[in-house]
DNA sequence: CTGTCATTTGACAGTAGCTATCAGAATTTC
DNA sequence: GAAATTCTGATAGCTACTGTCAAATGACAG
């Protein structure tokens, strides 16, 4: 019933132009060059309205919305999976749905996060929330408490595995097979206890 | 030789003071609402001095010059040893020369990088480094490459690890036996490959 | 089409973290 | 005690970010 006005189609229009220009302005002159004051200019708004977009320079590259995107598919899986075989199956949930130009959005991303500082460090604010979805989905599917410590230990390294693979995998040229195939790596070695 | 004259003196005694009042304003006002100024005066210098002291606001809480001990006693490790057994002994060694006041000071500064998201943003390009510093000294070790992704793998879970064990152990009122206990929990719980 | 209402936007002013520079003060060295 | 080195404080300036208010714009009822 409800269509998209004229007004928020121009929201999200402004939206990705501000992301768009950002990531190009960053990738030209890099990201400490770039002020908000250019980007807002390069997308043809002013830096009041940048803020009203981002709460933060950061957040122009780091925000996603994949977190609800985790929870619906996490609770659509069969409740006797182990957890860590529900998550990796919520990945290739996930994966599938993404085109070759979401990978290659992506890939960019991740790119400049982890060439960054500032926006590595913003990363994990985002991580940490993240974190504890996780932890509360799974406490809820375990019957513990989401403070218990393994809990807390198991999302943590979760998390942690996946950031290794999105790394690792972003400093390639693969598409999403290898994301998916390195994410599985990874998870394959916590399984066993990370042996060396 | 090097009789740690008076300039180093007055230079060590400077930074302790401007940490020292920092957590105190921090613990008192709260982070965002303590200005450097504030900081410098109640320390008794100018605002530049702070940052030559520290890069950072942030800093003057995460700041910690552990590395260096890290490195020292993991290469006094028997390279016979698995490289987790050889990390989980440069803990109890750290841990040994904790005093009761050190491990006061750890656990109200955990706490505060804990409770302030700049703080923890800030730390984690700490854990970062840290991070790499394994890597190195556990590539070496194993005659793998640093960049080898199970070696990145295994060094962040490691790191994962110890920053949930740490984080745990903050929120009680344990003392330093009890933190080296939750570390050893935490570790054999990764070994087991998290089981829930 | 028109007037009204709600939302979005831009301009302006201000705070605070951080950098760079430079002269003067304090400490070390000879 | 003089010269060389290092440390400090003052100043000016840039930019991220916040708050406020009036103008512009789209939504909607009549």
């Amino acid at each position: 019933m409800n269509r998209p006005g004229l007004r928020e189609r121009k929201k999200i229009e402004t939206l990705h132009r501000l992301q768009e220009e950002a990531l190009r302005l960053f990738d030209e002159h890099g990201y400490d060059a770039t002020t908000i004051e250019q980007i807002a200019e390069a997308a043809g708004v002013s830096p009041s309205t940048f803020y009203r977009y981002f709460p933060t320079k950061e957040d122009v590259v780091v925000q996603d919305e994949y977190d609800p995107l985790i929870v619906n598919v996490f609770e659509s899986q069969s409740a006797d999976d182990a957890p860590l075989d529900a998550l990796r199956a919520v990945l290739s949930v996930l994966f599938a749905e993404f085109t070759d130009a979401d990978i290659e959005r992506v890939r960019r991303r991740v790119r400049m996060i982890f060439a960054v500082p500032a926006l590595r460090a913003r990363q994990v604010q985002q991580t940490v929330a993240t974190e504890e979805l996780l932890a509360r989905m799974v406490a809820e599917r375990t019957g513990r408490s989401p403070g218990d410590l393994e809990i807390r230990h198991f999302t943590a390294l979760i998390v942690t595995s996946w950031t290794v693979a999105i790394s690792a995998w972003a400093e390639t040229d693969g598409g999403k097979d290898d994301l998916a195939a390195t994410m599985d790596r990874c998870l394959a070695h916590l399984e066993a206890g990370a042996p060396l």
